[in-house]
RNA sequence: GGUCCCUUCGUCUAGUGGUUAGGACGUCAGGUUUUCAUCCUGUUAACAGGAGUUCGAUUCUCCUAGGGACUACCA
Protein backbone atom coordinates (compact mmCIF):
# COMPACT_ATOMS: atom_id res chain seq x y z
CA UNK A 1 0.00 0.00 0.00
CA UNK A 2 2.81 2.35 0.52
CA UNK A 3 2.65 4.63 -2.42
CA UNK A 4 6.14 7.21 -2.97
CA UNK A 5 3.38 9.97 -3.89
CA UNK A 6 2.81 12.72 -1.55
CA UNK A 7 -0.71 12.90 0.35
CA UNK A 8 -2.92 15.84 1.08
CA UNK A 9 -6.22 15.34 2.76
CA UNK A 10 -9.30 17.80 3.54
CA UNK A 11 -10.79 16.68 6.71
CA UNK A 12 -13.98 18.71 7.64
CA UNK A 13 -16.55 18.01 10.15
CA UNK A 14 -20.06 17.27 8.52
CA UNK A 15 -21.53 20.03 10.30
CA UNK A 16 -23.71 21.92 7.70
CA UNK A 17 -22.92 24.04 4.75
CA UNK A 18 -19.48 24.68 3.93
CA UNK A 19 -17.55 27.81 5.63
CA UNK A 20 -15.60 29.71 3.71
CA UNK A 21 -12.75 29.41 6.07
CA UNK A 22 -13.05 25.75 5.14
CA UNK A 23 -13.62 26.51 1.77
CA UNK A 24 -10.26 28.04 1.66
CA UNK A 25 -8.76 25.12 3.26
CA UNK A 26 -9.93 22.76 0.99
CA UNK A 27 -8.94 24.91 -1.74
CA UNK A 28 -5.28 25.13 -0.48
CA UNK A 29 -5.22 21.83 -0.05
CA UNK A 30 -6.68 21.01 -3.30
CA UNK A 31 -3.87 23.20 -4.81
CA UNK A 32 -0.89 22.39 -2.81
CA UNK A 33 -1.53 18.69 -4.10
CA UNK A 34 -1.55 19.83 -7.57
CA UNK A 35 1.93 21.29 -6.53
CA UNK A 36 3.42 18.83 -5.76
CA UNK A 37 2.00 16.36 -7.80
CA UNK A 38 0.12 14.80 -4.53
CA UNK A 39 -2.65 12.52 -4.37
CA UNK A 40 -5.89 14.48 -2.32
CA UNK A 41 -8.08 12.54 -0.05
CA UNK A 42 -11.58 13.90 1.65
CA UNK A 43 -11.69 12.38 5.30
CA UNK A 44 -15.22 13.04 7.29
CA UNK A 45 -14.32 13.89 10.85
CA UNK A 46 -17.63 12.69 12.71
CA UNK A 47 -16.45 11.72 15.71
CA UNK A 48 -18.82 14.64 17.55
CA UNK A 49 -22.38 13.11 17.41
CA UNK A 50 -23.78 15.87 18.85
CA UNK A 51 -23.17 18.26 16.38
CA UNK A 52 -23.82 16.23 13.01
CA UNK A 53 -25.49 17.46 10.52
CA UNK A 54 -27.51 14.42 8.16
CA UNK A 55 -26.92 14.44 5.19
CA UNK A 56 -23.82 16.82 5.38
CA UNK A 57 -21.80 15.12 4.09
CA UNK A 58 -23.28 14.70 0.84
CA UNK A 59 -23.81 18.19 0.42
CA UNK A 60 -20.59 18.87 1.81
CA UNK A 61 -19.13 16.70 -1.33
CA UNK A 62 -21.99 18.59 -3.77
CA UNK A 63 -20.24 21.38 -3.22
CA UNK A 64 -16.82 21.17 -3.40
CA UNK A 65 -17.49 19.64 -6.65
CA UNK A 66 -19.55 23.02 -7.90
CA UNK A 67 -16.83 25.58 -6.59
CA UNK A 68 -13.79 22.92 -8.87
CA UNK A 69 -11.94 20.81 -5.79
CA UNK A 70 -12.08 17.32 -6.84
CA UNK A 71 -10.71 14.70 -5.20
CA UNK A 72 -8.73 11.62 -5.62
CA UNK A 73 -10.14 9.27 -2.91
CA UNK A 74 -13.19 9.62 -0.37
CA UNK A 75 -16.33 8.36 0.49
CA UNK A 76 -17.99 8.68 -2.01
CA UNK A 77 -15.23 7.45 -4.61
CA UNK A 78 -13.87 4.97 -2.43
CA UNK A 79 -9.52 4.57 -2.65
CA UNK A 80 -6.92 2.39 -1.13
CA UNK A 81 -7.12 3.68 2.04
CA UNK A 82 -10.53 3.95 3.30
CA UNK A 83 -13.18 3.85 5.16
CA UNK A 84 -13.13 7.71 4.67
CA UNK A 85 -15.85 8.18 7.47
CA UNK A 86 -13.70 7.69 10.90
CA UNK A 87 -17.52 6.83 12.32
CA UNK A 88 -16.95 3.60 10.14
CA UNK A 89 -13.17 3.20 11.88
CA UNK A 90 -13.60 2.78 15.16
CA UNK A 91 -11.66 -0.50 15.43
CA UNK A 92 -8.72 0.92 14.07
CA UNK A 93 -8.73 3.96 17.00
CA UNK A 94 -9.30 1.07 19.55
CA UNK A 95 -6.15 -0.65 18.54
CA UNK A 96 -4.16 2.19 18.90
CA UNK A 97 -4.97 3.52 21.82
CA UNK A 98 -4.83 0.08 23.50
CA UNK A 99 -1.05 0.05 22.34
CA UNK A 100 -0.80 3.53 24.60
CA UNK A 101 -2.67 2.31 27.34
CA UNK A 102 -0.19 -1.45 27.21
CA UNK A 103 3.06 1.05 26.66
CA UNK A 104 2.22 3.33 29.19
CA UNK A 105 2.12 6.44 27.24
CA UNK A 106 -2.12 6.78 27.90
CA UNK A 107 -4.31 6.21 30.89
CA UNK A 108 -7.90 5.39 31.96
CA UNK A 109 -9.55 8.35 33.39
CA UNK A 110 -12.36 7.78 35.96
CA UNK A 111 -12.97 11.31 36.82
CA UNK A 112 -16.48 12.39 36.67
CA UNK A 113 -17.74 15.85 34.52
CA UNK A 114 -19.08 16.88 37.69
CA UNK A 115 -15.43 16.69 39.59
CA UNK A 116 -13.92 18.38 36.13
CA UNK A 117 -15.77 21.06 36.27
CA UNK A 118 -15.86 21.69 39.75
CA UNK A 119 -11.84 21.28 39.41
CA UNK A 120 -11.82 23.94 36.62
CA UNK A 121 -13.90 26.40 37.96
CA UNK A 122 -11.51 26.56 41.69
CA UNK A 123 -8.62 26.87 38.89
CA UNK A 124 -10.04 29.56 37.21
CA UNK A 125 -10.99 31.53 40.64
CA UNK A 126 -7.39 31.14 41.43
CA UNK A 127 -6.53 32.80 37.96
CA UNK A 128 -4.65 29.36 37.24
CA UNK A 129 -4.75 27.65 33.60
CA UNK A 130 -7.54 25.74 33.81
CA UNK A 131 -5.83 21.85 33.45
CA UNK A 132 -6.45 18.11 34.88
CA UNK A 133 -4.54 17.54 37.57
CA UNK A 134 -3.76 14.15 36.65
CA UNK A 135 -5.37 12.48 39.36
CA UNK A 136 -6.20 8.77 37.40
CA UNK A 137 -2.70 9.21 35.60
CA UNK A 138 -0.76 6.66 38.25
CA UNK A 139 -3.65 4.65 39.23
CA UNK A 140 -2.43 1.37 39.52
CA UNK A 141 -3.79 -1.94 36.93
CA UNK A 142 -5.34 -3.23 40.31
CA UNK A 143 -7.25 0.03 40.93
CA UNK A 144 -8.20 0.23 37.19
CA UNK A 145 -9.60 -2.86 37.01
CA UNK A 146 -11.68 -2.90 40.22
CA UNK A 147 -13.03 0.56 38.71
CA UNK A 148 -13.92 -1.32 35.69
CA UNK A 149 -15.63 -4.06 37.44
CA UNK A 150 -17.94 -1.22 39.66
CA UNK A 151 -19.03 0.10 36.14
CA UNK A 152 -17.13 3.54 36.55
CA UNK A 153 -17.28 4.73 32.85
CA UNK A 154 -13.91 6.06 31.90
CA UNK A 155 -11.74 8.15 29.08
CA UNK A 156 -8.60 7.51 27.98
CA UNK A 157 -6.20 10.44 28.21
CA UNK A 158 -2.58 11.20 26.61
CA UNK A 159 0.08 11.25 29.38
CA UNK A 160 2.36 14.52 28.89
CA UNK A 161 5.76 14.71 29.57
CA UNK A 162 6.14 16.08 33.22
CA UNK A 163 8.78 18.56 31.70
CA UNK A 164 11.09 19.51 29.14
CA UNK A 165 10.39 21.11 26.12
CA UNK A 166 8.57 20.29 23.18
CA UNK A 167 9.73 21.04 19.56
CA UNK A 168 7.55 21.27 16.56
CA UNK A 169 8.11 22.68 12.88
CA UNK A 170 5.49 24.47 10.70
CA UNK A 171 6.26 25.00 7.46
CA UNK A 172 4.88 28.44 7.25
CA UNK A 173 6.59 29.43 10.93
CA UNK A 174 9.58 27.34 11.53
CA UNK A 175 10.08 25.99 15.09
CA UNK A 176 7.67 26.53 17.55
CA UNK A 177 8.85 25.60 21.49
CA UNK A 178 6.56 24.76 24.19
CA UNK A 179 6.94 23.58 27.53
CA UNK A 180 5.63 20.37 28.19
CA UNK A 181 4.58 21.17 31.85
CA UNK A 182 1.87 23.69 30.22
CA UNK A 183 0.07 20.84 28.20
CA UNK A 184 -2.90 19.33 29.01
CA UNK A 185 -3.31 15.16 29.34
CA UNK A 186 -5.87 15.54 26.82
CA UNK A 187 -8.55 12.94 26.20
CA UNK A 188 -7.72 10.30 23.19
CA UNK A 189 -10.84 8.49 23.70
CA UNK A 190 -14.27 9.68 25.37
CA UNK A 191 -16.34 7.66 27.85
CA UNK A 192 -18.47 6.86 25.05
CA UNK A 193 -15.57 5.00 23.41
CA UNK A 194 -15.22 7.25 20.09
CA UNK A 195 -11.75 9.15 19.44
CA UNK A 196 -11.60 12.76 20.02
CA UNK A 197 -10.60 14.87 17.14
CA UNK A 198 -6.94 15.01 18.40
CA UNK A 199 -6.37 11.23 18.24
CA UNK A 200 -8.40 10.12 15.12
CA UNK A 201 -6.63 12.71 13.15
CA UNK A 202 -3.47 11.62 13.89
CA UNK A 203 -4.40 7.91 13.69
CA UNK A 204 -5.62 8.52 10.30
CA UNK A 205 -3.19 11.03 8.85
CA UNK A 206 -0.44 8.46 9.94
CA UNK A 207 -2.61 5.12 8.97
CA UNK A 208 -3.79 6.95 5.49
CA UNK A 209 0.16 7.99 4.69
CA UNK A 210 -0.63 11.70 4.76
CA UNK A 211 2.57 13.74 4.18
CA UNK A 212 1.23 17.44 4.14
CA UNK A 213 -1.17 18.62 6.73
CA UNK A 214 -2.60 21.36 5.96
CA UNK A 215 -4.91 22.87 8.83
CA UNK A 216 -5.97 26.69 10.11
CA UNK A 217 -4.19 28.11 12.51
CA UNK A 218 -6.50 27.27 15.67
CA UNK A 219 -5.07 23.94 15.55
CA UNK A 220 -1.22 25.14 16.57
CA UNK A 221 -2.29 24.92 20.19
CA UNK A 222 -2.65 21.42 20.57
CA UNK A 223 0.25 21.14 17.55
CA UNK A 224 3.22 19.94 20.82
CA UNK A 225 0.16 17.37 21.51
CA UNK A 226 -0.22 15.47 18.28
CA UNK A 227 3.15 15.56 17.69
CA UNK A 228 3.87 14.00 21.41
CA UNK A 229 1.48 11.04 19.74
CA UNK A 230 3.27 10.34 16.59
CA UNK A 231 6.61 10.49 19.14
CA UNK A 232 4.72 7.82 21.45
CA UNK A 233 3.62 5.64 18.35
CA UNK A 234 7.25 6.09 16.84
CA UNK A 235 5.64 7.21 14.04
CA UNK A 236 7.39 10.08 11.34
CA UNK A 237 4.95 13.04 11.63
CA UNK A 238 3.68 14.77 8.60
CA UNK A 239 4.66 17.79 6.97
CA UNK A 240 2.15 20.57 8.69
CA UNK A 241 1.28 23.94 7.60
CA UNK A 242 -1.02 25.51 9.22
CA UNK A 243 -3.40 28.81 7.82
CA UNK A 244 -3.66 31.57 9.15
CA UNK A 245 -7.31 32.18 10.24
CA UNK A 246 -9.73 34.75 8.52
CA UNK A 247 -10.95 37.35 10.47
CA UNK A 248 -14.38 39.14 10.57
CA UNK A 249 -14.15 42.86 9.12
CA UNK A 250 -16.41 44.30 12.05
CA UNK A 251 -15.84 43.16 15.21
CA UNK A 252 -12.92 41.13 14.50
CA UNK A 253 -12.23 37.32 15.65
CA UNK A 254 -12.43 34.20 13.24
CA UNK A 255 -15.10 34.57 10.76
CA UNK A 256 -18.65 33.75 12.34
CA UNK A 257 -21.51 33.65 11.22
CA UNK A 258 -22.67 36.28 13.83
CA UNK A 259 -21.42 39.08 12.06
CA UNK A 260 -22.19 38.13 8.60
CA UNK A 261 -22.56 35.10 5.38
CA UNK A 262 -20.02 32.61 6.17
CA UNK A 263 -21.01 29.74 3.99
CA UNK A 264 -20.17 29.50 0.36
CA UNK A 265 -23.94 28.80 0.02
CA UNK A 266 -24.93 32.30 1.09
CA UNK A 267 -22.04 34.07 -1.69
CA UNK A 268 -23.73 31.50 -4.47
CA UNK A 269 -27.64 31.89 -3.57
CA UNK A 270 -27.10 35.52 -3.49
CA UNK A 271 -24.97 35.33 -6.83
CA UNK A 272 -21.36 35.17 -6.81
CA UNK A 273 -19.74 32.97 -9.22
CA UNK A 274 -17.45 30.25 -8.08
CA UNK A 275 -14.86 31.66 -9.88
CA UNK A 276 -14.96 35.09 -8.01
CA UNK A 277 -14.87 33.31 -5.00
CA UNK A 278 -11.99 31.19 -5.56
CA UNK A 279 -9.73 34.09 -6.92
CA UNK A 280 -10.70 35.97 -3.68
CA UNK A 281 -10.19 33.34 -1.17
CA UNK A 282 -6.80 31.99 -2.94
CA UNK A 283 -5.87 35.52 -2.65
CA UNK A 284 -6.44 35.84 1.25
CA UNK A 285 -2.89 33.95 2.24
CA UNK A 286 -1.16 33.54 -0.69
CA UNK A 287 0.75 35.59 -3.09
CA UNK A 288 1.74 34.90 -6.51
CA UNK A 289 5.79 35.51 -7.98
CA UNK A 290 3.93 38.14 -10.04
CA UNK A 291 1.51 41.00 -9.31
CA UNK A 292 -1.38 38.99 -11.82
CA UNK A 293 -4.42 39.16 -9.53
CA UNK A 294 -6.78 37.37 -11.94
CA UNK A 295 -6.41 33.67 -11.51
CA UNK A 296 -8.86 30.67 -12.91
CA UNK A 297 -8.81 27.78 -11.20
CA UNK A 298 -6.76 25.64 -13.61
CA UNK A 299 -4.32 28.83 -13.94
CA UNK A 300 -4.02 28.50 -10.13
CA UNK A 301 -3.46 24.43 -10.06
CA UNK A 302 -0.41 25.18 -12.16
CA UNK A 303 0.69 28.40 -10.59
CA UNK A 304 0.05 27.39 -6.32
CA UNK A 305 2.63 26.72 -4.20
CA UNK A 306 3.99 27.18 -0.41
CA UNK A 307 6.26 29.79 -1.05
CA UNK A 308 4.06 32.31 -1.68
CA UNK A 309 1.96 31.88 1.62
CA UNK A 310 2.04 34.03 4.44
CA UNK A 311 1.20 33.05 7.90
CA UNK A 312 -0.64 36.23 8.94
CA UNK A 313 -4.49 36.49 9.45
CA UNK A 314 -6.65 38.14 6.64
CA UNK A 315 -9.86 40.12 7.25
CA UNK A 316 -12.71 38.96 5.21
CA UNK A 317 -13.41 41.96 3.29
CA UNK A 318 -16.10 41.51 0.24
CA UNK A 319 -15.40 45.03 -1.66
CA UNK A 320 -12.78 43.09 -3.42
CA UNK A 321 -15.15 39.79 -4.14
CA UNK A 322 -17.49 42.24 -5.42
CA UNK A 323 -15.16 43.41 -7.86
CA UNK A 324 -14.28 40.54 -8.59
CA UNK A 325 -17.53 38.77 -9.15
CA UNK A 326 -18.54 42.15 -11.58
CA UNK A 327 -15.28 41.85 -13.16
CA UNK A 328 -16.28 37.53 -14.04
CA UNK A 329 -19.94 38.80 -14.56
CA UNK A 330 -18.65 41.00 -17.56
CA UNK A 331 -16.43 38.17 -19.12
CA UNK A 332 -20.13 36.17 -19.56
CA UNK A 333 -21.26 35.84 -22.59
CA UNK A 334 -25.16 36.78 -22.87
CA UNK A 335 -26.02 33.48 -23.51
CA UNK A 336 -24.10 32.16 -20.32
CA UNK A 337 -25.35 35.05 -18.26
CA UNK A 338 -28.88 34.61 -19.35
CA UNK A 339 -28.88 31.33 -18.24
CA UNK A 340 -27.13 32.35 -14.72
CA UNK A 341 -29.70 35.13 -14.67
CA UNK A 342 -33.33 33.34 -15.14
CA UNK A 343 -33.55 31.71 -11.98
CA UNK A 344 -33.49 35.14 -9.95
CA UNK A 345 -36.02 36.59 -12.65
CA UNK A 346 -38.19 33.82 -12.26
CA UNK A 347 -38.68 33.86 -8.22
CA UNK A 348 -38.88 37.81 -8.50
CA UNK A 349 -41.79 37.02 -10.99
CA UNK A 350 -41.16 38.06 -14.51
CA UNK A 351 -41.84 36.55 -17.70
CA UNK A 352 -39.07 34.12 -18.72
CA UNK A 353 -40.21 33.31 -21.95
CA UNK A 354 -40.11 36.72 -22.97
CA UNK A 355 -37.52 36.80 -26.12
CA UNK A 356 -36.37 39.85 -24.79
CA UNK A 357 -34.68 39.08 -21.98
CA UNK A 358 -31.53 38.21 -23.51
CA UNK A 359 -31.39 41.77 -25.01
CA UNK A 360 -32.24 43.07 -21.05
CA UNK A 361 -29.45 40.72 -19.47
CA UNK A 362 -26.96 42.50 -21.99
CA UNK A 363 -28.11 46.20 -21.06
CA UNK A 364 -27.78 44.89 -17.48
CA UNK A 365 -24.43 43.39 -17.43
CA UNK A 366 -21.93 45.81 -16.90
CA UNK A 367 -23.69 46.81 -13.82
CA UNK A 368 -24.34 44.30 -12.23
CA UNK A 369 -22.43 43.09 -8.55
CA UNK A 370 -24.29 39.67 -8.24
CA UNK A 371 -26.65 37.83 -10.20
CA UNK A 372 -29.21 38.46 -7.95
CA UNK A 373 -28.33 42.58 -9.33
CA UNK A 374 -30.37 41.18 -12.36
CA UNK A 375 -33.93 41.57 -10.50
CA UNK A 376 -33.59 45.53 -9.94
CA UNK A 377 -31.25 46.24 -12.97
CA UNK A 378 -34.11 45.27 -15.44
CA UNK A 379 -36.77 46.22 -13.44
CA UNK A 380 -37.44 48.92 -15.70
CA UNK A 381 -37.56 47.20 -18.77
CA UNK A 382 -40.04 44.66 -17.81
CA UNK A 383 -42.49 47.59 -16.78
CA UNK A 384 -42.09 51.21 -17.39
CA UNK A 385 -41.42 52.32 -13.45
CA UNK A 386 -43.74 55.43 -12.72
CA UNK A 387 -41.83 58.76 -12.83
CA UNK A 388 -42.42 62.70 -11.95
CA UNK A 389 -42.69 64.48 -15.28
CA UNK A 390 -39.95 67.29 -14.37
CA UNK A 391 -37.46 64.33 -14.49
CA UNK A 392 -37.99 64.76 -18.66
CA UNK A 393 -36.52 68.01 -18.21
CA UNK A 394 -32.79 67.81 -19.03
CA UNK A 395 -30.53 70.65 -17.22
CA UNK A 396 -32.83 74.03 -17.99
CA UNK A 397 -35.14 72.65 -20.45
CA UNK A 398 -38.73 73.19 -19.45
CA UNK A 399 -41.18 71.07 -18.92
CA UNK A 400 -42.68 72.35 -22.63
CA UNK A 401 -39.31 72.20 -24.41
CA UNK A 402 -38.93 68.74 -23.49
CA UNK A 403 -42.23 67.88 -24.68
CA UNK A 404 -41.87 69.90 -27.67
CA UNK A 405 -38.25 67.83 -28.54
CA UNK A 406 -40.11 64.90 -27.74
CA UNK A 407 -42.77 65.39 -30.36
CA UNK A 408 -39.94 66.07 -32.86
CA UNK A 409 -37.96 63.20 -32.49
CA UNK A 410 -41.28 60.87 -32.58
CA UNK A 411 -41.32 61.34 -36.29
CA UNK A 412 -37.47 60.64 -36.91
CA UNK A 413 -37.82 57.55 -34.75
CA UNK A 414 -40.90 56.50 -36.85
CA UNK A 415 -38.80 56.52 -39.96
CA UNK A 416 -36.56 53.45 -38.83
CA UNK A 417 -38.61 50.66 -39.96
CA UNK A 418 -38.94 47.23 -37.40
CA UNK A 419 -36.26 45.61 -39.35
CA UNK A 420 -33.42 48.40 -38.91
CA UNK A 421 -34.96 48.73 -35.58
CA UNK A 422 -31.27 48.30 -33.69
CA UNK A 423 -29.04 50.18 -31.83
CA UNK A 424 -26.29 51.11 -34.40
CA UNK A 425 -29.21 51.99 -36.67
CA UNK A 426 -30.96 54.18 -34.20
CA UNK A 427 -28.08 55.66 -33.44
CA UNK A 428 -27.05 56.46 -36.81
CA UNK A 429 -30.06 58.06 -37.41
CA UNK A 430 -30.91 59.98 -34.73
CA UNK A 431 -27.77 61.21 -33.81
CA UNK A 432 -27.46 62.30 -37.41
CA UNK A 433 -30.71 64.28 -37.24
CA UNK A 434 -29.97 65.88 -34.23
CA UNK A 435 -26.68 67.00 -35.53
CA UNK A 436 -28.39 68.19 -38.73
CA UNK A 437 -30.94 70.47 -37.34
CA UNK A 438 -28.44 72.01 -35.17
CA UNK A 439 -30.07 70.68 -31.36
CA UNK A 440 -27.58 69.68 -28.58
CA UNK A 441 -27.59 65.72 -28.01
CA UNK A 442 -28.56 66.42 -24.19
CA UNK A 443 -32.30 68.34 -24.96
CA UNK A 444 -33.19 65.34 -27.19
CA UNK A 445 -31.92 62.20 -25.57
CA UNK A 446 -31.81 63.33 -22.06
CA UNK A 447 -36.21 62.98 -22.89
CA UNK A 448 -36.00 60.17 -24.58
CA UNK A 449 -34.42 58.16 -22.39
CA UNK A 450 -36.31 58.90 -19.50
CA UNK A 451 -39.02 58.41 -21.33
CA UNK A 452 -38.42 55.14 -22.36
CA UNK A 453 -36.70 54.24 -18.50
CA UNK A 454 -38.51 56.71 -16.23
CA UNK A 455 -35.32 56.35 -14.40
CA UNK A 456 -32.52 59.23 -13.74
CA UNK A 457 -29.56 56.97 -14.61
CA UNK A 458 -29.89 53.97 -16.78
CA UNK A 459 -28.28 52.45 -19.97
CA UNK A 460 -28.31 55.02 -22.89
CA UNK A 461 -31.76 55.36 -24.98
CA UNK A 462 -30.36 53.72 -28.22
CA UNK A 463 -29.95 50.40 -26.55
CA UNK A 464 -32.33 50.81 -24.40
CA UNK A 465 -35.07 51.47 -27.38
CA UNK A 466 -33.55 48.81 -28.92
CA UNK A 467 -34.23 46.08 -26.12
CA UNK A 468 -37.78 46.84 -25.85
CA UNK A 469 -38.61 46.83 -29.16
CA UNK A 470 -40.39 49.43 -31.53
CA UNK A 471 -43.42 48.49 -30.27
CA UNK A 472 -43.33 49.27 -26.75
CA UNK A 473 -40.53 51.97 -27.16
CA UNK A 474 -43.30 54.00 -28.99
CA UNK A 475 -45.74 53.53 -26.25
CA UNK A 476 -43.77 54.53 -23.94
CA UNK A 477 -42.68 57.79 -25.89
CA UNK A 478 -46.62 57.96 -25.94
CA UNK A 479 -47.54 57.88 -21.68
CA UNK A 480 -44.31 60.57 -22.06
CA UNK A 481 -46.49 62.73 -24.49
C1' G B 1 -5.19 34.23 34.03
C1' G B 2 -1.83 30.79 31.00
C1' U B 3 0.37 29.14 26.29
C1' C B 4 1.15 30.04 21.30
C1' C B 5 0.68 32.80 16.61
C1' C B 6 0.49 37.42 13.88
C1' U B 7 1.85 42.97 12.86
C1' U B 8 3.91 47.15 5.45
C1' C B 9 -1.42 51.98 2.58
C1' G B 10 -8.72 51.63 5.02
C1' U B 11 -8.54 46.10 2.95
C1' C B 12 -5.73 41.87 0.41
C1' U B 13 -0.60 41.96 -0.18
C1' A B 14 4.78 42.47 -2.81
C1' G B 15 9.57 43.68 -1.37
C1' U B 16 15.00 44.59 0.18
C1' G B 17 20.64 45.22 5.23
C1' G B 18 21.20 50.96 1.13
C1' U B 19 14.28 51.07 -3.33
C1' U B 20 11.06 57.22 -5.59
C1' A B 21 8.59 50.94 -0.35
C1' G B 22 5.49 48.04 -5.82
C1' G B 23 0.49 45.92 -7.30
C1' A B 24 -4.87 45.19 -6.61
C1' C B 25 -9.61 46.67 -4.26
C1' G B 26 -11.53 51.07 -2.18
C1' U B 27 -11.32 56.64 -2.16
C1' C B 28 -10.94 61.14 -4.83
C1' A B 29 -10.22 63.78 -9.63
C1' G B 30 -10.30 64.05 -14.96
C1' G B 31 -11.47 61.84 -19.80
C1' U B 32 -14.47 58.47 -22.79
C1' U B 33 -19.90 62.81 -29.00
C1' U B 34 -26.81 63.05 -22.70
C1' U B 35 -27.33 60.26 -17.22
C1' C B 36 -25.65 55.86 -14.66
C1' A B 37 -22.51 51.77 -15.26
C1' U B 38 -18.27 50.05 -18.03
C1' C B 39 -13.52 51.56 -19.87
C1' C B 40 -9.03 54.77 -19.69
C1' U B 41 -5.75 58.18 -17.06
C1' G B 42 -4.20 60.26 -12.76
C1' U B 43 -4.54 60.77 -7.30
C1' U B 44 -4.66 59.24 -2.31
C1' A B 45 -2.55 56.28 1.52
C1' A B 46 1.66 52.07 4.92
C1' C B 47 6.77 49.74 7.13
C1' A B 48 2.69 49.72 15.34
C1' G B 49 6.18 51.94 19.26
C1' G B 50 10.94 51.59 21.86
C1' A B 51 15.81 49.63 22.43
C1' G B 52 19.85 46.86 20.37
C1' U B 53 23.16 44.83 16.21
C1' U B 54 25.20 47.61 11.95
C1' C B 55 28.53 52.56 8.34
C1' G B 56 23.28 51.94 7.42
C1' A B 57 17.56 49.14 9.35
C1' U B 58 10.93 48.53 6.92
C1' U B 59 14.23 44.16 6.50
C1' C B 60 18.01 40.86 11.94
C1' U B 61 17.40 40.46 17.73
C1' C B 62 14.85 41.81 22.19
C1' C B 63 11.00 44.42 24.80
C1' U B 64 6.24 46.85 24.79
C1' A B 65 1.62 47.51 22.59
C1' G B 66 -2.30 45.86 19.55
C1' G B 67 -4.84 41.90 17.14
C1' G B 68 -5.90 36.61 17.01
C1' A B 69 -6.23 31.45 18.42
C1' C B 70 -6.34 27.76 21.98
C1' U B 71 -7.18 26.81 27.03
C1' A B 72 -14.07 20.69 26.58
C1' C B 73 -15.40 13.51 27.07
C1' C B 74 -16.41 20.23 20.08
C1' A B 75 -13.98 20.08 15.93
Amino acid sequence: MASSKPRLRFAPSPTGFLHIGSLRAALFGYLLSKNLGADFALRIEDTDQKREVAGATDSLVTILKKVGIEFSEGPHIGGAYGPYIQSQRQDIYHGYSDQLLQSGQAYRCFCTEDRLTAMREEQEARHEAPRYDKRCRDLSQEEVNEKIKAGGKCVIRQKMPLDGLVKVYDELRGEIVFNAHDLDDQVLIKSNGIPTYQFANVVDDHVMEITHVTRGDEWLGSFPKNILLYQDFGWTPPKFIHMPLILNKVGGGKLSKRKGDVFVEDYLNKGYLVEALINFCVLLGWHPKSDKEVWSMSELENEFSIDGMGASPAIFDTEKLDYYNSYYLRQKSVAELTALCLPYLETAGCDINDPRIPSFIALAQDRLKTLGDIVEATAFLFALPEYDQELLCWKTLTKEAAQENLARLKPELEKVGASDWNKDTLTEKILGWIKDSGGKNGDYLWPMRVALTGLKNSPGPFEVAAALGREEAFRRLEIAL
